[in-house]
DNA sequence: CCGATTCATCGATGAATGTCAATACTCTAC
DNA sequence: GTAGAGTATTGACATTCATCGATGAATCGG
């Protein structure tokens, strides 16, 4: 298990022994520590993960940008589908796994449904890669 | 094909016709345009799709933590096996798909790897999040 | 040269994922 | 109420993924 206790001179730096540094708690807007801080623990992880998850396929990252693009009032689905290059029932589908990881909310209107993004959800990712 | 050409009034908003606004392209370092960019297209939601799912999984953003908080000369592997709580090939699994997104480094320094993190390539994926 | 250590690769396996056709559900219009 | 349009859900299927044990490759110490 690593690092026999051998005393002598070692020719390459050997591996420290993790040294416990003090920092301040790095907490960021509302969710989790960055990846790089201390306290960046396994809740945090999970947490993430879940979030970048739903931006690791690109028709996603594609529906998003589409919804951002709309601007204020969000857009249609029924205005996603033929630029998205997928199904129907594929769209509502990546547009279920983004809206369960918070990052966008959709709100019916008449017969359509309208998706808009969540600034604060989308932020709390990029803050974590501080 | 979605919106009925109905000349009547309809009780609630229309999908709008996508209003293509100019905007600047606002191009992130050195990768993608970002998400909400009007340029952001096909292959940069691939390549970003590929970097966001390097990060969409909690043991590698773990393994991404130990590495960054090892500071300037990187973490050994040795020393994230047992904090992982994997095997040693599943974290070498982990650290390849890390290595293949561009998110770290590997040098190989005697009988041990050392990983270091890509700072450029972290920034990229959180520019483009803005 | 030989044993020990560190890490990567291979092979297998169970789970999760992306996709679409078919279907169900919910409004609106008439 | 009936017909139709817009979405969500279900079921099925092929692909990808996370995981581990076993094995291979490279290095160091004696």
């Amino acid at each position: 298990m690593a690092r026999s206790t051998t005393t002598a001179s070692t020719p390459v730096a050997r591996p420290s022994t993790t040294s416990t540094r003090l920092l301040e708690v790095t907490e960021t807007s509302g969710c989790c520590a960055t990846v790089g801080s201390p306290a960046f623990d396994v809740d945090d992880a999970a947490e993430l993960a879940h979030g970048f998850h739903a931006l690791a396929d690109p028709v996603r990252l594609h529906l998003l940008s589409l919804i951002v693009s709309a601007g204020e009032s969000g857009a249609c689905v029924c205005d996603l589908v033929e630029p998205s290059g997928r199904s129907q029932p594929t769209v509502s589908h990546h547009l279920k796994v983004l809206r369960e990881a918070g990052l966008v909310r959709s709100e019916k209107r008449g017969t359509w449904a309208w998706y808009t993004v969540d600034p604060d959800r989308v932020g709390a990712l990029r803050a974590a890669l501080a």
